[in-house]
DNA sequence: AACTGAATTGAACTTGACTCAGGTTGATCT
DNA sequence: AGATCAACCTGAGTCAAGTTCAATTCAGTT
């Protein structure tokens, strides 16, 4: 019963990727809830009524963000790791990776984490809930792609045996609370928290 | 300029109690935008205008919510390791004492992590500004606590030098990142929950 | 030129937070 | 007991922001 999400093939004249970028920014500097739904159709140069052309609400569109930056964060760490056969040496590329991204990318994160429990309940609209329920199919895969990594490590017999799945939320944890604080205008630079965070999961993972 | 923070003393029949526990009840559950205000007033047993009476706004209440939190989580680690001078030790009961809660608090944790963004920007109206400064300041206090703890340990010989103000971000984030998906009813205990990041958190510091 | 579907709009609707002008209650004092 | 006054509460209404809808424009096709 599950309905597929088919990205939209844009017309010539689509102003679809404008208004996710637009989102992106305001959502992501002002907050979901405290930019206006209006705001983001004047950026984008439209009346606000189009809008509803191409996301059926502000939340769909919330929503489609979240989405599409999971299905980013998944396929960066899969073509990352893909050809890495030392655990520990895929471990660190994949935090690397995971702290590769643009400004625009920095946003779409933080957008993403600070809005994580709106993928818990079910949407009343079809759409919304297509796009609910894909982003938490994502979630699921990003999950597994960082609990795989640590049970072939431990088959492997590099890790220490432990709880993969517990461990596994606990690295993908740390890794991302970085969105919640982080600013490429602050004083700390990514390289340096990608360093620094790279070391302390393969401690938390090693020994 | 700072508006200080007077806790109202509670009149013989004031509901402001009653009304924080339900208002962490619904946004706990259902999430602080999902709950209407009206539904709150309802729980209470009393009209929604009511609430205005003890609150400026939703906002307010929810701000008000945090701080309560954020001061309970400092004074918790405060006295939990205030005689503790070994710091594996000192941390270790620190990570403990993080995860020992009520499902009340749990809630608690859930609403004030999902809307820490709020702290960012300033508000409008004095009150709420009032809540979110003081919020800010327990949040930083919260930080300086983990950071100190290294720091000490760090001075001490015991861990390994690095930069204790992003490490103690880290182990912090990896902390109360767990409050964005344990469920009192889900499947993993916090006790091995507990047990799973202390030591993770152990070796992330030490070695 | 007639047709089609995508794109857009102004005006109206809906919902839920919030305001206001007053009314009730009950602890305390004389 | 009765008066008082601040704390507490309410119904009716306002407002802002998201959303709906019927009608219109526009670009490309036949």
């Amino acid at each position: 019963m599950a309905t597929r999400i088919v990205e939209p093939e844009a017309g010539p004249r689509s102003k679809r990727a404008a208004i996710l970028a637009a989102a992106v920014d305001c959502f992501g500097e002002t907050g979901f809830e405290a930019t206006k739904w209006s705001i983001v159709a004047e950026r984008v140069g439209i009346g606000q009524t189009a809008l509803y052309h191409y996301f059926e609400s502000k939340t769909h569109c919330l929503l489609t963000i979240m989405r599409l930056e999971l299905k980013r964060s998944h396929d960066k760490f899969t073509e990352t790791t893909a050809d890495v056969t030392d655990p520990v040496e895929a471990l660190r590329a994949a935090v690397r990776a995971a702290y590769d991204v643009s400004d625009h990318e920095v946003l779409q994160m933080r957008i993403l984490h600070n809005h994580m429990d709106l993928l818990a309940g079910p949407r009343k609209s079809k759409r919304e809930e297509a796009e609910r329920v894909e982003a938490r199919r994502l979630v699921q895969l990003v999950e597994r792609d960082w609990t795989n990594l640590l049970v072939r490590g431990m088959s492997m017999g590099v890790f220490p045996l432990r709880d993969a799945q517990l461990l596994g939320a606990g690295v993908l944890g740390l890794i991302v609370s970085v969105w919640r604080w982080y600013r490429p205008s602050g004083p700390t630079p990514l390289s340096e928290i990608s360093e620094l965070i790279e070391g302390a999961c393969v401690r938390m993972v090693a020994t």
